[in-house]
DNA sequence: TGTACATCAGTGAACGCGCGTTCACTGATGTAC
DNA sequence: TGTACATCAGTGAACGCGCGTTCACTGATGTAC
């Protein structure tokens, strides 16, 4: 027997269609999303793609927002694995190249789910009220970290402290050392900026790619991206000092 | 009689008024995307911002898609207005100086204004169908046009073809080349790459903080972007050669 | 093993809401003579 | 200057649509004895 049929077998059959039956609604949703975007999506939408009525939605989702709630859930994890799977996809590879193919999986999976990437990453929904310590905090710190590793890997915290950035304000600094210790906390100063800085232009160059605004550049978006991100963890790693030269 | 009585004078009273009826749709518009965001922009809601009725509205746009288009150019317009102004208001500044307040004045203009601001470089609007030859091509062409020259002030194109960026594929070279004038078309291959991951970068780390993503930095938002931008234009400079160094 | 009862998935009917758009109309503004 | 007519801004009433949510119900699944 295997594990799974292990735990299928403790779950009555009750619980075993609720399983199938929320999987099921998730798929409808993200379906219906794909091809109407996510400002479409009604319970009445999904309902009519999988042929049942309005009302027996509410045995899985009190209301719309809780299925909302899990569809952003799922597609910012879903973003994560994307992104990690390019990571690990390449072991034997420098850190360098390691972490263009983890951007390079980032924008994969925007093109490739533009609509739930707005979800993510475009404008709240229409009278979605998100709970408290959103559904995204969790996974915006599981792909923040993935990057991180890779942005930074080799370096020493000194290192780092004395990355040749701008000058930062004294109570910048300090607000970014006192950062949470599993967001960018643990990150010097220098670090965090620098951080940041990059995540912004990766994402920038797929938003802008994923809403069209580059759509004159045709079918070598992959390539410019591709050298942009390459310059950009060159031109990072460029300022930071080899081991031991600070303090 | 100043020109503008002059101008006004020509016109009926009845274009006077109408001129004056477009303009508060327009305000009345703006103003209730700026409470409700852009995807709940309805001709009901304005009509009733209005004290109108909704039939009246059709005596000025003909449905509802043509009130969007206009909102959508003016918001454009009003964006590459900001970032104008803030390269005009430091005339005798360096162009490394300029490019910074630029890309500041894009960013103050986003933070003022994030639901315009998602009308223009959000996702498309539920059920809008945007006219071909799109309402922002020329606004698109003139924002460009403001970056591209202080970015790339005092350098020659000869300079620019001698950039030190990755290779670029030969058909991505000859596809740049043939970009038209009045686009990136008058830029050396290397220059444009350089100017796309350059717009990516500022785009993306104002996309972040607009939908709230960097909302942990907190008040530092400013100072974390004035760096990165920074940063950025001097490492682009960087990669250009010196006059005549090369050929 | 069978029986009584609780739980749950699903339906039919209905609620009140906001939406874009059309139609026939009234009264004010503008214009040709 | 006055008059007949055309143009235009605005209204009242109505259309058909999709939405989230609630209620009372039926029949299947699960459970305690």
């Amino acid at each position: 027997m295997s594990p799974v049929e292990g735990a299928a077998a403790k779950l009555s059959l009750r619980e075993r269609r609720r399983a199938v039956a929320v999987r099921e609604i998730l798929g409808a949703a993200e379906c219906h999303i794909d091809e109407n975007g996510p400002h479409a999506l009604s319970l009445r939408a999904v309902a009519r793609n999988l042929g049942m009525t309005v009302q027996a939605l509410y045995h899985y989702f009190p209301s719309r927002d809780h299925l909302v709630t899990a569809l952003i859930t799922k597609a910012y994890g879903d973003l994560s694995d994307a992104v990690q799977e390019a990571v690990d996809a390449a072991p034997d590879e420098t850190s360098l190249q390691r972490l263009v193919l983890a951007t390079e999986g980032y924008r994969r999976w925007a093109i490739a789910n533009p609509e739930r990437f707005q979800l993510v990453y475009g404008a709240p929904l229409r009278h979605y009220e998100a709970p408290a310590e959103g559904p995204t905090t969790q996974a915006v710190r599981r792909m923040g970290t993935i990057f991180r590793r890779e942005l930074f890997d080799g370096f020493t915290a000194e290192q780092l402290r004395a990355a040749d950035t701008p000058a930062l304000s004294p109570t910048l600094r300090e607000y970014l050392e006192r950062l949470p210790a599993d967001g960018l906390g643990d990150l010097p100063p220098a670090g965090a900026s620098l951080f940041l800085s990059a995540w912004g232009h990766m994402h920038g160059l797929v938003v802008l790619e994923v809403f069209g605004h580059t759509a004159f550049i045709g079918d070598h978006q992959a390539e410019i991206f591709r050298m942009a991100m390459l310059t950009m963890v060159k031109d990072i790693r460029g300022r930071i000092p080899p081991a031991g030269a600070g303090s």
